[in-house]
DNA sequence: GTTTGTGAATAGTTTCACAGCA
DNA sequence: TGCTGTGAAACTATTCACAAAC
């Protein structure tokens, strides 16, 4: 994604696997699954590899998202600018607190939790939760219940949704938690 | 974790499956790659679980980390409380911000990115990247330098560190970009 | 009756090696 | 010569089924 800033217009499987810290076959192996073609003997066209991959991962049309819960891990949200490289953008912002709602964060006003209905009539397809512990199964209720059709959900614990809605949990403290295991005597 | 709060003492691996959103004969299969015992027709005894996983992991001792990068992404981190939950604890913060250095963030020290060696010598065995973009690479060699042996490493970048260094990467955008595949039609 | 622990069967993933194209 | 795309081999993980334990 940096390359195309460089100047580069064609990355082998080599490349991309250096970039990655993955070997070369499985790059080449991945992309065969989706017919992907690159050219024998040069590479993969970085224009043409780019949209394809968006293409594959429905990243070709942007999307709205509405986060739940402005604590310091949902501010750091609103502001990531990294959103927007995959065409993400948070358009609607949650919380109980009555200190927060009406303020505005990053540019986004913070609405009462009590409001968060309907947001498929806003576009919304995508909720992130980012409350503290034991909210998250009635956040993700409210969330199902507007509609949206994925969450990323940002608190330690699973969460049940109808299985047409698609969740991802990033756990950060069991992240962290795999890391002593590799860690040699201490 | 949460249950032990309940005056629950033994699950069983159906009970654990259903709290995780797997299947039973996969915590039954996992445990015994440990040789862990629990009581036919009774389940697990939880505080033995417990202390068995944790020596596992090697979660038994407390470890300390360094966070560098204390921008909105960092500010949650150093406020999180769910790191303590695995016997974590942030010790120390840097950042390159001279309006940050010297002030402190809940109840840490944010010191100069300079002074960022011999974290040994400080306890510390585990850094945290929370800086934006490009700086992750420079920062991982600094970390390694001063005697970290893991990384938990926020930043949007694959970073080469030596083998003895253990790296686990989240890539948030990257979470995310992952929904809108398994989304229909939208 | 209930639940564990595990061997065997099944499914999936990673790795390799190489034919074919630029 | 350099690199892709893929069939086959090796490996790993998941699922099942059931004997032994409480």
């Amino acid at each position: 994604m940096h390359l195309s800033q460089e100047g580069i217009e064609s990355v082998s499987s080599k490349d991309l696997a250096g970039l990655l810290g993955v070997n070369p076959w499985q790059i080449r192996k991945d992309f065969s699954y989706f017919g992907d073609f690159g050219t024998p003997g040069v590479g993969y066209k970085l224009t043409h590899l780019i949209r394809r991959i968006n293409k594959i991962l429905h990243l070709d049309i942007g999307h709205k998202a509405a986060l739940v819960g402005v604590g310091n891990l949902g501010s750091a949200m609103l502001a990531f600018p990294g959103f927007r490289t995959y065409g993400f953008e948070i358009t609607a912002a949650f919380d109980v607190d009555r200190r927060k709602i009406g303020r505005r964060k990053a540019g986004v006003l913070v609405e009462d939790i009590a409001r968060l209905t309907n947001l498929d009539a806003r576009d919304i397809c995508l909720g992130i939760i980012a409350v503290p512990e034991g909210a998250s199964q009635a956040v993700a209720d409210r969330l199902v219940g507007a509609g949206v059709r994925a969450i990323l959900n940002f608190s330690p614990r699973y969460i049940t949704v109808p299985k047409r809605v698609k969740v991802i949990t990033i756990d950060i403290a069991m992240d962290l938690a795999r890391l002593p295991y590799y860690m040699s005597a201490g």
